[in-house]
DNA sequence: GCTGAAAATACGGCGAC
DNA sequence: GTCGCCGTATTTTCAGC
C-alpha cells in the first residue's frame, strides 16, 4: 500500500510540514504534481491524520512533565468509561494509555511546576471517581521527544 | 510576553496548522497581516518550535506502544552520556525521559507488534551498554493522545 | 495594527508517456 | 502511476501608513 517513496515522504512531512511541494519534489526526485497527488492520497486514506504546530514547552513555562500511574478501585465497565471520559477532558493530561501490569493507566501530564501539579492533583485528577491509587514519576530531563514514526 | 490573542492563536495552530491566516484572522477578529506578524514573532521567539504532520499509527501498522522503564547499572556521567546518546538514535524510541524514582528512564516505544518489540529489545535496546534492568509496560488502549499544551 | 499590492505556491485539468 | 504545462485561485509576504 505504501511504497518507498511514500515512506520517505511521510518522514519528511513528519519532520517539517512546511516544506513546499517543490522542495519535496527536489528531494524525492519527482515532479511537483506527483508529490501533490501522493500527499492528497495519504491525507484521504487517513495515513496523515492532521498537521499541527509543536510548541517549545520551556518557552511557555510548561516544562514540568509527570507520568502518573493510576489504579482503579474496581474494573467494571462503567468505572472505566467514566474515568476515561473525565480524564480525557483534562487539558493537563496530554496522553492517557490503558496498560497491563501493576496499574491500569499511564498518564502524561504537563504543567508549569510542582505547585501547579499539586493543585492539579488535588482539584482535578483525584476528584475523578473510582480512582484507587496514584503514583507520580517526575521527569528531571527530556532526552528525546519526537512525533516521527518511521514506517 | 504572550497575550490572550497569542494564546488562542497557539491553541489554534496546535490543533490545525493548515488553517490559513485568513481563517485565523476571522476567528481572532484580526487582519490577515496582524495574524501573520504574530505567527512570525512566535516562530522567531521559538515558542513555535516546528510544524509537523501527524500520522495515524494504526494505518501504518505502528499501533503497538510500550513504556519501558530502565535502570542504569551505574550512574556515572559517562554511563549516562553514552546511554542517552544511543537511545536517542533508536527510531523506535519516540520519547525518553530521565526520571526520579525507582528507575532512571522512561521510554515510549512504538513498533508493529509484540514480535517486532521482542526483536527491538534483543537486537537494539539491550545492546546499549550500562543498562542494569528493564521493565516493559504494554498499552492495551490509547485513551488520549494530543500534542496541545494550553498556555 | 491596518490596507493594498506583488510574489510564491497550491490547485485542478489537459494530453502524453 | 508519472510527467510537464497550462491556466486560475489562494495564500504568503512585505512594502508604506
Amino acid at each position: 500500500m505504501l511504497d518507498t517513496t511514500d515512506k520517505k515522504l511521510l518522514t519528511l512531512l513528519q519532520t517539517d510540514a512546511k516544506k513546499t511541494n517543490k522542495e519535496l519534489s527536489n528531494i524525492l526526485g519527482l515532479s511537483v504534481t506527483a508529490v501533490y497527488e501522493r500527499i492528497r492520497k495519504l491525507e484521504r486514506n487517513g495515513v496523515i491524520d492532521r498537521y499541527v504546530a509543536l510548541v517549545n514547552r520551556d518557552k511557555v513555562r510548561k516544562g514540568f512533565s509527570v507520568f502518573c500511574h493510576i489504579k482503579l478501585a474496581q474494573h467494571s465497565r462503567d468505572y472505566i468509561r467514566v474515568f476515561e471520559a473525565k480524564v480525557t477532558k483534562l487539558k493537563e493530561v496530554l496522553e492517557c494509555y490503558h496498560v497491563s501490569g501493576d496499574y491500569d493507566y499511564i498518564l502524561k501530564i504537563v504543567v508549569d511546576d510542582m505547585d501547579t501539579y499539586r493543585e492539579f492533583m488535588i482539584n482535578k485528577l483525584t476528584t475523578i471517581e473510582h480512582i484507587g491509587s496514584t503514583h507520580s514519576v517526575f521527569t528531571i530531563g527530556e532526552v528525546k521527544n519526537t512525533t516521527i514514526v518511521e514506517v
